[in-house]
RNA sequence: AAGCCUGUAGCCCAACGGAAGAGGCAAUAGUUUUAGAAACUAUUAAGUGUGUGUUCGAAUCACACCAGGCUUACCA
C-alpha cells in the first residue's frame, strides 16, 4: 500500500469539516489558550509560499496545546476594508464588496488546502455591517471619553462636563485650546458651540484641523507609517502636507502607558525598541528666551531642549521656517533674504527634503538673550528644524550637537567651547560626562548633573519649565475614501453629534462612482441622499444635520478584531464581558514585523481605552508576540548578449544586422561568468555566431559591440538551476521562441540566482497550491517549518522539499509495505524502541513549546530513521509517535491513527507523557581531556563521585602517558558531560 | 548615521560554556529499472566571518572590526 497523500488529505479535510472537529466552545473545564494570526488583507494576488509560514506555525502550536489539554481558540478572518479593493473598483468598475468577496473565497480555498484547524464559525470580516456596527460603537465610546490625567485613565466625557460645571477648567490640567481657563459660571454661560469645541479638545476620538499627509493620486490622507520616503507606501505616489479637517485618536495620552506596558509583554527586543523609538519620549526643558528684534512684536522665543546643561554653549537659535513668528522677527535688512529662503523651503517637497540633506538657512536679523549671562544670540531659520516637534525652535549648541556644528561651520558662526578638551574643534561631542567650562555658575560641574540644576534655576526665574516630549503624534483617523467604516457622526452648525447606539450600524450607501468629492472630501460627499438622510427626521439631530463623509482608516477594524473572535455572533455587545474575561489576552500572536508601529500600537491603545472604560478586563491585548521571518524568493536569471553597433557605420539592410540584432542570444552561467567583464571575449563569441544568426560577413563587423545583461526568468521554468528550454520558449506568449542558446558542456542551460524578496515582478513566487498538489499538505507544512527558525528570513528552495516528502513515505513504511501491505503489529516494545520514543517525546515537547519547529521536524526524521533501523513496526510505539506528529502533519497522522483501529479523532488524543526511566542510562562514555584536548575515553557509572573519578583517571594509562609523571593541578569532572585534567 | 538580528561543510540549518553534526538538499558509488525519473543503501565533506580577551574548556560570554539583512532616519 502506497502513501496516497492526495486521497488521504482530501478525506480527512472533509471529515473534520463534517464533524466540526475544529469547533471551539466558550465554556470549558480546560484551561484556555488563545492563538492568533495577524489579520490578513485578502489581496487579489492570492497566496505565495511565504504567506502561510506563520499560519502553519500557529496551527502547529494550537494543535499541540489542544493535545496538552487546553481549550484552544485559533480563529481566522479578514481585514477586508482597504485601498486596493477601491482602487480596483475605480479601474474596473467592480464594487469593492464584490471583489473582496471573490478574493476571500480564493484565499479561503488556498488556506483549506493546507489543512488548518480554524473554527470557521468565528470568521469575521471588517466590512460586514454586523462587524463594523461595533467598530462604530467603539468609536463612539472613544468619542464620548476623555483622558483624565490625574486618574491616568480614560473616563466618560460626562465626568468632565460635571467637573466643568462644578469647578470650571481648573480641575483638570488644561490642554492648549481655543478657549482660556474658565470658571464654573463661565462654563455654564458658554453657548453650545463653545462648549462642544472645548470638549472636542479632550475627546479620545476628536476632530481637528491639522497638517496631514495628503496623497493626491490616492485622493486621501495617509498615516505617518503609510508614507515611506515621502511617497505613499501603496503605489509610491507623491505625498504633500495639507491642512484638512481630520479625525484623530488621542493616542498621545497613552504614550507613557504604551511604553510602560512593554515591560509586561513578551515582544522581541527589536519590536519593543521600534515601538519605543516611535513613541520617542524625551525629557528636557522648554526655555523662553527674550527676543531683541526691530519690530519688538515678538517678546520671547520658546525652545525645547533635552540638554539645558549646555545653555552657555548656545551660539545661535534655529526656528522652523513654517513658524509664524519668523515673519515678525525678520529685520528690515534681512527681510529679502528671509523671504527668499521661505520661498525656497516652500518649493521643496517632503521627498526632496529627506533625500538631499544640504545645509541651508538664513539669519532673521533678530537676537535672543541668554537668560543667564545676557549674551545676544542670533536667531536663524533653517529647514533642519521641524515645526511639528517641541516648540519648533531650538537653541543650537555646536560644540555638542553634530547638526548644529555643521550649521555653524557652514555659516561661519563662532563656536563656544564649554567642554574643554572634549571638544576638538573638528566635530561636535555629544557627551554628558564632560566637566563644564565657560559656563558661569555651572563651571566644574559634570554635564549630567548640571541638567537639573539649570532646570531648577529656570523654574525659579520663571523663564523655563521641565518638559517631556514625544515624537509620536495623535493618530489621523479619517480617510477620504469610500471603502471603510462610515463615522456615526452628524454635523450640525459646526458641531459633531454622535448617532445613538440604536442607530448603528450606519451602513455604507451604494455609489455609482468612486471619485473624490469636492474639496478633498471622499466619495460619500457626492451622495446627497445619504449625507442628508437625517436632515428631515424628527430626531434632535434632524433639521439640517449632515452625516460625516470621511470613513475610518484600515486600522479601525483591526484594532479590536481579537475581541470579536471570542464572541462573533453577539448582537447585543461587541463582546460579552464574561466571554472576554474567559479568553482574556491573546496568549500567542504570530505575524510579521511590518505592523510594529501601526497596528500593534493602535490595538494596544484601543485595548487600554476599553479597559479603562470597564468593557474588558485586561489592558494589553497580546501576551506574547512571535515575529515570523520572511520567506524570500530565490530568483533565477538568464544571461543575454545583445549586439550594439554604431548603426550609421553599417549597411543595415545589406548585412541583415537589423533583423538579427533583436534576436535573443542566451548564454549559460559559466559562459556568462567568463564574458561578463570581458567584452572582447563576448564579441568573439558573437562573431563566431554570426553566420548562424544569418548575418553576413561585413567589413564593419569590427564595430559591433557586445552587451551582456541578465534578466529574471520565472522560477517555475527552472529545475534547480537548469532551465527548461521548451517551457522557456513558450513563456510570455513565446516572446523567446526563437532565442539562441549557448549551453554548458553537458548540454544544459544553467541560470544564475539571487535571493530577493518574493514578488510577482521578480518571477520568483511559488504558489502553495502547486506544492500541495505535488507533495501534499503535510509535506508542505513540514517543509515550511523545516526551512529554518520561524523568526528568521530564509529563501524558499523547492528542491529541498524532497527530503521531507521522503521522510513521510518512510514513516508510512513503518505501517505499510508497498508489497506486503500492513506490517504494523501489536508486539511488546523493546527497551531500545521505548528509548527512541521517549527521547522523541521529550525533544518534540521542548521544541514545539519554544517554537523551534525546524528542529522538531528533524527530530521526527531521526525517530523514523532509528525506528526503521530497529525494524520497529509496533503499534505501542507508533501510535504515540503519531500523536506527536499530528500538529505537524495532521492528515497522515489521522489516517494512520484510524488505521491502527482508533475510533476517535487524533485531534482529541492526549500528548504522550515523557518517562525519564526509559532514557536514563547508568553509565556514560566520558571524553577525557588533558588541558582541554580530548585524549581518551572512559566509561563510568553516572553516580560516581569526584574522588572516584580522580582515582580512575589517574590510573588510566593514556592519562599517565600525557602527564609524563607530573602532578595534575586540577581534575574537572562535570557529571554527564566530560572530564578535564589540568596539568 | 544609529539600533537590532545573522555569519558553522557546495547549499539550508543543529549543537542549555563541555568530544563541532542532529536532520535535509546537492555530490559520488551501488541496488532496482528497457531507459530516464523515482525509490532504496552507502560514502564524502566544515573547525564555526576576522582579531583580542574571560575560562580548566568558547561556535556559544565580552570587546573591536568585516560582511549581509531588517528597522528608524534631521525629534533638538
Amino acid at each position: 500500500m502506497e502513501y496516497k497523500f492526495r486521497e488521504i488529505e482530501k478525506k480527512w479535510q472533509q471529515h473534520w469539516k463534517e464533524t466540526n472537529a475544529c469547533k471551539v466552545s466558550n465554556q470549558s473545564e480546560k484551561p484556555k489558550y488563545y492563538v492568533l494570526d495577524m489579520f490578513p488583507y485578502p489581496s487579489g494576488a492570492g497566496l505565495h509560499v511565504g504567506h502561510p509560514l506563520g499560519y502553519i506555525a500557529s496551527d502547529i502550536y494550537s494543535r499541540f496545546k489542544r493535545l496538552k489539554g487546553f481549550n484552544v481558540l485559533h480563529p481566522m478572518g479578514y481585514d477586508a476594508f482597504g485601498l486596493p479593493a477601491e482602487q480596483y473598483a475605480i479601474e474596473h468598475g467592480i464594487h469593492p464588496a464584490v471583489s473582496t468577496e471573490n478574493n476571500i473565497e480564493n484565499f479561503r480555498k488556498q488556506l483549506d488546502n493546507i489543512g488548518f484547524c480554524y473554527d470557521w464559525d468565528r470568521e469575521v470580516r471588517t466590512c460586514d455591517p454586523r462587524y463594523y456596527k461595533w467598530t462604530q460603537w467603539i468609536f463612539l465610546q472613544l468619542f464620548n471619553s476623555f483622558y483624565n490625567r490625574s486618574a491616568n485613565k480614560a473616563e466618560p466625557i460626562a465626568n468632565l462636563i460635571k467637573a466643568f460645571e462644578a469647578e470650571g477648567s481648573l480641575v483638570v490640567d488644561r490642554r492648549p485650546s481655543t478657549v482660556d481657563q474658565f470658571t464654573a459660571d463661565e462654563w455654564k454661560n458658554f453657548d453650545e458651540v463653545t462648549k462642544q469645541s472645548i470638549l472636542m479638545d479632550y475627546r479620545l476620538a476628536y476632530c481637528g484641523y491639522g497638517e496631514v499627509n495628503w496623497c493626491e493620486a490616492l485622493g486621501t490622507v495617509l498615516a505617518n507609517d503609510e508614507v515611506v520616503n515621502g511617497v505613499s507606501e501603496r503605489g509610491s505616489f507623491p505625498v504633500v502636507k495639507k491642512k484638512l479637517r481630520q479625525w484623530y485618536l488621542r493616542i498621545t495620552e497613552y504614550a507613557d502607558r504604551l511604553l510602560e506596558g512593554l515591560d509586561c509583554i513578551e515582544f522581541s527586543d527589536a519590536m519593543k525598541e521600534m515601538q519605543t523609538n516611535w513613541i520617542g519620549k524625551s525629557s528636557g526643558a522648554e526655555i523662553d528666551f527674550e527676543v531683541k528684534s526691530q519690530k519688538l512684536k515678538v517678546k520671547s522665543l520658546r525652545v525645547y531642549t533635552t540638554r539645558p546643561d549646555t545653555i552657555f554653549g548656545v551660539d545661535f537659535m534655529v526656528v522652523a521656517p513654517e513658524l509664524d513668528i519668523v515673519e515678525e522677527m525678520k529685520s528690515a535688512g534681512q527681510a529679502a533674504a528671509v523671504d527668499e529662503y521661505l520661498a525656497y523651503v516652500k518649493s521643496r517637497s517632503e521627498r526632496e527634503r529627506m533625500a538631499e540633506k544640504k545645509i541651508s538657512g538664513v539669519f532673521t536679523g533678530a537676537y535672543a538673550i541668554n537668560p543667564f549671562d545676557g549674551r545676544e544670540i542670533p536667531i536663524w531659520i533653517s529647514e533642519y528644524v521641524l515645526a511639528g516637534y517641541g516648540t519648533g525652535a531650538i537653541m543650537a549648541v555646536p560644540c555638542g550637537d553634530e547638526r548644529d556644528h555643521k550649521f555653524a561651520q557652514h555659516f561661519n558662526i563662532p563656536i563656544t567651547n564649554i567642554i574643554g578638551k572634549h571638544y576638538n574643534g573638528e566635530e561636535a561631542n555629544p557627551t554628558k560626562d564632560a566637566i563644564l567650562v565657560n559656563s558661569d555658575f555651572l563651571n566644574g560641574m559634570v554635564m549630567r548633573d548640571a541638567v537639573d540644576v539649570v532646570i531648577n534655576k529656570l523654574e525659579e526665574k520663571g523663564t523655563g519649565t521641565r518638559k517631556v516630549n514625544y515624537k509620536m503624534r495623535d493618530a489621523a483617523f479619517s480617510r477620504q475614501r469610500y471603502w471603510g467604516e462610515p463615522f456615526p457622526i452628524i454635523w450640525k452648525d459646526g458641531v459633531a453629534y454622535p448617532l445613538s447606539e440604536n442607530e448603528l450600524p450606519l451602513t455604507l450607501p451604494e455609489v455609482k462612482n468612486y471619485s473624490p468629492g469636492p474639496e478633498g472630501e471622499g466619495p460619500l460627499a457626492n451622495i446627497n441622499d445619504w449625507v442628508n438622510s437625517y436632515a428631515a427626521t424628527n430626531t434632535p439631530l434632524g433639521d439640517g444635520g449632515a452625516l460625516e463623509t470621511n470613513t475610518m482608516p484600515g486600522y479601525a477594524g483591526s484594532s479590536w478584531y481579537f475581541l470579536r473572535y471570542m464572541d462573533p455572533h453577539n448582537n447585543k455587545a461587541f463582546c460579552d464581558r464574561n466571554v472576554s474575561d474567559y479568553w482574556g489576552q491573546v496568549d500567542l500572536y504570530i505575524g510579521g514585523t511590518e505592523h510594529a508601529v501601526g497596528h500593534l500600537l493602535y490595538s494596544r491603545m484601543w485595548t487600554k481605552a476599553l479597559y479603562d472604560l470597564g468593557f474588558i478586563g485586561h489592558d494589553e491585548p497580546y501576551k506574547k508576540l512571535v515575529n515570523q521571518g520572511m520567506i524570500q524568493g530565490s530568483s533565477r536569471f538568464v544571461h543575454r548578449i545583445t549586439l550594439r553597433a554604431d548603426v550609421s557605420s553599417i549597411d543595415v539592410e545589406a548585412s541583415g544586422f537589423k533583423m538579427s540584432s533583436n534576436k535573443n542570444i542566451l548564454v549559460s552561467k559559466s559562459i556568462f561568468e567568463k564574458i561578463k567583464d570581458d567584452s572582447n571575449l563576448a564579441k568573439q563569441i558573437l562573431i563566431k555566431l554570426l553566420p548562424e544568426l544569418g548575418i553576413s560577413e561585413h567589413e564593419k563587423l569590427k564595430d559591433i559591440e557586445a552587451v551582456v545583461s541578465i534578466f529574471h526568468v520565472d522560477v517555475n521554468l527552472v529545475d534547480g538551476y537548469e532551465l527548461d528550454i521548451e517551457a522557456f520558449k513558450r513563456w510570455r506568449n513565446s516572446e523567446y521562441s526563437d532565442a539562441k542558446f549557448l549551453f554548458e558542456e553537458d548540454g544544459k542551460y544553467i541560470c544564475s540566482s539571487e535571493v530577493e524578496k518574493m514578488s510577482k515582478s521578480k518571477f520568483n513566487t511559488v504558489n502553495p497550491d502547486m506544492i500541495v498538489d505535488k507533495y501534499g499538505a503535510d509535506t508542505f507544512r513540514m517543509y515550511e517549518m523545516f526551512l529554518g527558525p520561524v523568526e528568521i528570513s530564509k529563501p524558499w528552495d523547492t528542491k529541498g522539499i524532497e527530503g521531507v516528502h521522503r521522510f513521510l513515505k518512510k514513516l508510512w513504511r513503518l505501517f505499510y509495505d508497498d508489497v506486503k501491505g500492513k506490517v504494523w503489529n501489536e508486539e511488546k516494545a523493546s527497551d531500545a524502541e521505548l528509548k527512541v520514543l521517549h527521547k522523541t517525546i521529550k525533544k518534540i515537547e521542548e521544541d514545539t513549546e519554544r517554537f523551534s519547529f525546524n528542529t522538531g521536524v528533524s527530530t521526527f526524521m531521526i525517530a523514523v530513521n532509528e525506528l526503521t533501523d530497529l525494524k520497529c513496526n509496533k503499534k505501542e510505539i507508533l501510535e504515540q509517535l503519531l500523536i506527536l506528529l499530528t500538529p505537524y502533519a495532521p492528515h497522515v497522522s489521522e489516517e494512520l491513527w484510524s488505521a491502527l483501529g482508533n475510533s476517535g479523532s487524533i485531534l482529541d488524543a492526549s500528548f504522550p507523557k515523557f518517562e525519564a526511566k526509559y532514557v536514563t542510562e547508568s553509565t556514560k562514555d566520558y571524553p577525557v581531556a588533558i588541558n582541554g584536548k580530548t585524549r581518551t575515553e572512559l566509561t563510568l557509572d553516572l553516580n560516581i563521585t569526584q574522588q572516584e573519578v580522580e582515582q580512575i583517571v589517574l590510573n588510566n594509562e593514556v592519562v599517565q602517558k600525557w602527564l609524563e609523571g607530573k602532578e595534575p593541578r586540577k581534575i574537572i569532572y562535570v557529571r554527564n558531560k566530560m572530564i578535564n585534567v589540568v596539568v
